[in-house]
RNA sequence: GCGCCCGUAGCUCAACUGGAUAGAGCGUUGGCCUCCGGAGCCAAAGGUUAUGGGUUCAACUCCCGUCGGGCGCACCA
């Protein structure tokens, strides 16, 4: 359990404890006891649950507080308990507390790991681009973005797949060949066909296309640290007759009717805003058919979860799919949609449009190959989702060798660089690390920000949004660059507290490398 | 026209889903290596959180309006 948990559970067995009337009690049972974190001048963690129940309580949220404190367990871990001001309650850890926390992590290689109420299997499905063309960088923020979710959801404790669908029939697919006949014959490139430089090496490659930018789309998320756990074909639905088959469900359980020549399938109950074609007046199959078939064969496979990853231009597809697996499972699955807005690329301030039928196309290589894969995988997955996102070329380019990735990294490698250093001179790592021995300017906000680690993990598994994590971890960079500064951690004329500075640094050392991993950045030992 | 998302320092982004004096990186200005890595640290400048109302002990966060931007609104895929 965090050490947040246990805290809230310690100011929720104390309100029990109140002297209340019994409809109060009920309220007071069912009002959520938050708890956060403040200004570290204030303390580690805090909590404005007497504000919150002043209301309700009609009392004056001070004295709310002086009575919850009264009554709180587990005192020794904290040095201090103040309240302040409105009716915040404050707490600071003690020094004992940082010690058996500090142990704890260094015995726990996987710190950061949580245990969920309930081990959920997860399915989650990103990117899935088209095969017609290369990955491009809207693309790439899926990717930083999946992948990170992903490992941050394994890490909370839940069973994760991944998966990307492939594309690989319909209209789009046929028009990609019929482009790729004509260039390989001379002949002018066909109505609604692929234009664009990356086109043009089907003059010597003599491939299936779809296969070629597949196996492309595959090499770049591999140079972005991005693999999936299944690659799931559209062919393969045509081929098991699982589409027919879900619309021959639909029917039979009453969620379709025909209207002007055309089956439907009716979503408006489900929290769509209109109705779907299934099959249209001319007999063709709908690309929402399709999805739908998808969807019924990831409820097949039984999920307590599915999420997909989709970019904001297929944001009007919410209701519908969601409809659609609420109907297929009956009620028993939940799709949770993460929206990610755009990115708008730039350079040098204007902008650069991306089409595949154009050709002006950045790809996600070029990207890589310019800035690197850590720089791209931290950039793009350290934003909110929910916000645009406007990626100039030129200004990664120039902050190549001073981007806030090797801020992070840069910590890493200084840690490692003391622990060599510290080899040289012989000194050990204390084996029984006692956080009184490092006591000093930014020791207690560091021992903090490695214990909140693991609560970092659950709150993004719980609101999926991964960019806290970049967050976080530039903050515990901060804390322990400003921390090295101030305290000498190889010092020969003083191996005893030495060994007790090696021991906070392996700690943090551990921590970084293993967030960085859910990054899906790299961890230097030299830079 | 309707719907969803966004608007925060000069630039790129945070702010724990309603909490305390809105924070980082880049850029600008001025300091800091005889000493474990100066890709770092310290200090300064920079904000009426697009804008006008409302809700309450408390609003960047919630509600309504306005302005600006992105994306959707197919018997397309």
């Amino acid at each position: 359990m965090t050490l947040k948990q246990h805290l809230s559970e310690s100011l929720r067995a104390s309100l029990d404890r109140l002297d209340l009337a019994p409809e109060q009690k009920a309220l007071v049972a069912a009002h959520p006891v938050r708890v956060e974190y403040p200004e570290a001048r204030f303390g580690d963690y805090a909590s404005p649950v007497a504000m919150e129940l002043a209301r309700i309580l009609k009392k004056n949220p001070a004295l709310i507080a002086e009575q919850v404190v009264a009554g709180l367990p587990g005192r020794e871990t904290w040095a201090a308990v103040d309240i302040v001001k409105p009716g915040f309650i404050n707490f600071r850890l003690s020094d004992a507390a940082r010690t058996k926390w500090v142990r704890t992590i260094l015995e726990t290689p996987t710190w950061g790991d949580a245990t969920p109420a309930k081990k959920e299997r997860v399915l989650l499905e990103f990117v899935s681009a088209n095969p017609t063309g290369p990955l491009h960088v809207g693309h790439g923020r899926w990717a930083a973005i999946g992948d990170t979710l992903a490992r941050v959801l394994r890490a909370a404790g839940l069973e994760v797949e991944t998966e990307f669908y492939v594309n690989d029939a319909g209209v789009q697919i046929a028009k990609l060949k019929e482009t790729v006949a004509a260039i390989r014959t001379g002949k002018e490139i066909p109505e609604g066909g692929y234009h664009g430089d990356h086109m043009q090496v089907f003059k010597t490659e003599l491939g299936d296309p779809v296969e070629y930018f597949l196996a492309g789309q595959k090499a770049t998320l591999a140079k972005v640290g991005t693999a999936f756990d299944r690659y799931f074909r559209e062919t393969s639905l045509h081929q098991s007759g699982a589409v027919d088959k879900t619309i021959a469900w639909l029917k039979e359980h009453g969620h379709t009717y025909e209207q002007e020549g055309a089956l439907w399938f009716r979503t408006t109950p489900f929290g769509d805003d209109k109705d779907r074609v299934l099959i249209k007046g001319d007999g063709q199959k709908t690309y929402f058919a399709v999805d739908i078939a998808y969807h019924a064969e990831k409820v097949r496979r039984g999920y307590d979860r599915l999420i997909n990853i989709f970019g904001a231009d297929h944001h009007g597809y919410q209701g519908r799919l969601g409809a659609a697996v609420t109907v297929l499972s009956e009620g028993r699955s939940r799709l949770d949609i993460v929206i990610g807005q755009l990115v708008s690329l730039f350079r040098d301030g204007e902008p650069v449009r991306m089409s595949k039928r154009t050709g002006d196309i950045v790809t996600l290589d070029e990207v890589v190959e310019e800035i690197g894969s850590d720089a791209a995988r931290y950039f793009l997955g350290s934003g909110r989702a929910a916000t645009p996102l406007e990626f100039d070329l030129a200004l990664a380019l120039k902050q190549e060798s001073d981007n806030p990735v090797y801020y992070v990294q840069y910590a890493h490698a200084r840690l490692a660089s003391v622990l060599r250093k510290a080899g040289e001179e012989g000194i050990p790592v204390a084996a029984s690390f006692d956080f009184a021995a490092v006591r000093g300017p930014h020791s207690e906000e560091l021992a903090i920000q490695l214990i909140r680690f693991p609560e970092e993990i659950e709150g993004m598994a719980a609101s999926l949004e991964i960019h806290h994590l970049a967050t976080w971890l530039s903050g515990l960079a901060a804390i322990l660059h400003r921390h090295y500064g101030e305290h000498r951690y190889v010092d020969a004329a003083d191996r005893e507290k030495s060994g007790q500075y090696l021991a906070l640094v392996v700690a943090v050392k551990q921590v970084i490398a293993r967030a960085l991993g859910l990054l899906g950045v790299s961890a230097p030992e030299k830079m």
